[in-house]
DNA sequence: GCAATAAATGATATAATGTATCATTCTGGC
DNA sequence: GCCAGAATGATACATTATATCATTTATTGC
């Protein structure tokens, strides 16, 4: 887990601060840690990885219980995503920036490194998707993909052989 | 679960046998009773709804671990999908036919009534996404995706106010 | 047909993950 | 300070998944 810079992760929880206020909601001590945990990270953390670093972190131990509440309250938030095909969760990357969610966020898993892009629908592959549900006459609800590949770092290491 | 008729399982199990021996697996009793029960159900079934399934059909019964061996047996043999996002598994709807996969399978899944649509991909799909990876960088290996949204049937369910 | 070998399954224990429930503590408004 | 509601703690438990070794079932060579 690279640590990013204190500097960096203070702003990140700043402006996940103001965030929660916007919506009425507090970023509490407890929650405050959780996303700190997941900000920190490079990779998707599972619930119990979560609670593993909180714990390492502090010495009051927070049970599996406000990991699981706390997990939710932030994704309800739009402070962090979950993802389905792993079952893991990762901070939002856009939590200093004012942009906005409309269900078309994806995301890119890299096989090597397991990190983790997000990236907005792009037009012509919500209309293509679209389009080829409608071909057996489904209407979608909901578009959040996680794509598996391999990112820009990981294909280049491979190709120096490393 | 409504069931199929009798024919019809009986033929996408002679097919499956078939599939089996042509890479040299046998689709023995306990495999055909797990892929029976799949192929019995209108919506995909966990690991455990399965064992519960079979254990209900016979005398003998299976224990859990044989349930979750089948199941990655059944998957390798491309006769069952696993749908990441939910951790359950359908049968694929290939097996009679001469359909070849090649990663490029998708499944729509009706929140209505938890039916799933095996469909794939198109070319414009495939390619809107490719690209859309391409901006990060990211090279796409595999893409299965799992969308939620709702059936032709539910539609109709839902305009006629039922 | 029969022993030797490999494949498949049974059986048991246990790890990992997720949820229900109620008690306690904390917070902001009066 | 007191109260109501939110948040967390604590405990128990349900569900899901895996590890491991024993046993049974098929296959192969003879």
């Amino acid at each position: 887990m690279p640590n990013i810079k204190q500097s960096k992760l203070d702003s990140l929880l700043r402006a996940a601060e103001v965030s929660c206020s916007e919506n009425g909601a507090r970023l509490t001590q407890r929650r405050r840690q959780v996303l700190s945990a997941l900000m920190q990270s490079s990779s998707p953390l599972s619930a119990y990885e979560v609670l593993d670093l909180c714990n390492r972190s502090t010495a009051s131990a927070m049970p599996a219980m406000s990991v699981y509440r706390i997990l939710d309250f932030l994704e309800q938030q739009l402070l962090v995503h979950r993802l389905s095909t792993s079952n893991k969760y990762v901070s939002c990357a856009h939590i200093t920036c004012d942009h906005k969610h409309f269900q078309t966020t994806h995301f890119l898993l890299c096989e090597g490194c397991s990190s983790v892009e997000e990236v907005d629908a792009t037009e012509e592959a919500s209309e293509a998707l679209e389009q080829m549900a409608k071909t057996v006459g489904f209407k979608l609800t909901t578009q959040q993909f996680e794509l598996s590949g391999i990112c820009t770092t990981c294909q280049n290491s491979a190709s120096r052989g490393v």
